[in-house]
DNA sequence: GGTTTACCAGAACGTTCGTTCTGTCCGGGC
DNA sequence: GCCCGGACAGAACGAACGTTCTGGTAAACC
């Protein structure tokens, strides 16, 4: 709910009565509607790094395992316990921009995920042009996140993956 | 500063100190605030078009024609006139979900011309597989866009720019 | 020269929304 | 049996902000 009609547009009195909860419980608990928020995010992204997880330990050799985190995306995002528009974290950042340090410091918390685990992922792949790797995977990554909210291309992930892999091979072959 | 510090974060009083001009003027002009926006977002888009074409028309082969997004993406973003935290589209569909048609259109103005353009310029590298080539070089331009509003990597247009590259490159060799 | 047009400064209005306050009720521990 | 922590519903508060209104000024035009 938050993520899909977009946090500022989602009134604290809705979020109560969706949770069945009254304004006193939440407040005593949370002490703020950004903390709220802030929670809700820091428990996405602990959902994303599991399921990432999976998908990681999953596939069988080294290219899968990069590319892996594409199919993470998918199945994270047909998990109906994870709905959004786009990218909870991007679009987090993007509404609540000068807004309390504790939300953007789990957009960065994302960000760090990322480029630590896609940085491991490519040394096997690239070697020396590890780096440059993860941040090209990192950038169809992120690209296919914003197809979502674009509309466009129709299968985000898929031209996503296939980015990363033209990618991991033009590392591979140098 | 609509796009800087974001556009609910922007309240009408600072558009009219900034612009000196004032709350009448500026409701008999626009009629409202959305409205103003929307404005605002379609003269972006008419200035991102006649900067994109200007590198397009500088290029001169067919892979530094799909790749002249890249460059000039990085020439309007040094231009002070037009300055923003990351992508004004993408923040103002983020911003705005459920807000005016007229303000989802100018995103939508902005994937459609992305998408036709890079088509078009993927047909002589790409053939057959154009299509499939301009959806790559789309996610790879949003995925650079997103990566300034992460702050990683640290040159999101190089990375982005390679990954499209890669992708060209992929799609010649079949 | 009077009228129209366009603009200005600033007050005022109404709504939305985050947050706090009031008063009540229930359940479990001594 | 009493008490207290924790939950409840709902009213109330206060701030922010988009929008409208009031009244006044100055140049443009017939």
């Amino acid at each position: 709910m938050l993520f899909e009609r977009g946090i500022r547009d989602t009134p604290v009195d809705e979020l109560l009565r969706r949770a069945g909860v009254s304004t006193a419980t939440l407040y005593t608990h949370f002490g703020s509607k950004d903390a709220l928020v802030a929670e809700a995010l820091r428990v996405r992204l602990a959902d994303w790094k599991a399921v990432w997880d999976q998908h990681v330990v999953a596939a069988d050799n080294d290219l899968d395992r990069l590319l892996a985190v594409f199919d993470a995306l998918a199945s994270y995002r047909n998990d109906r316990r994870h709905p959004s528009r786009w990218c909870a974290f991007l679009a987090a950042a993007t509404e609540l921009a000068d807004a309390a340090d504790e939300i953007s410091d789990v957009l960065a918390g994302d960000t760090a995920l990322l480029a630590d685990r896609l940085l491991h992922l490519s040394r096997p792949l690239a070697g020396q042009h590890a780096q440059d790797l993860a941040d090209e995977v990192l950038v169809a990554y992120s690209g296919a996140l914003a197809g979502f909210l674009r509309g466009s291309p129709r299968s985000p992930i898929g031209t996503g993956r296939r980015l990363a892999h033209a990618a991991a091979q033009a590392h591979g072959r140098d």
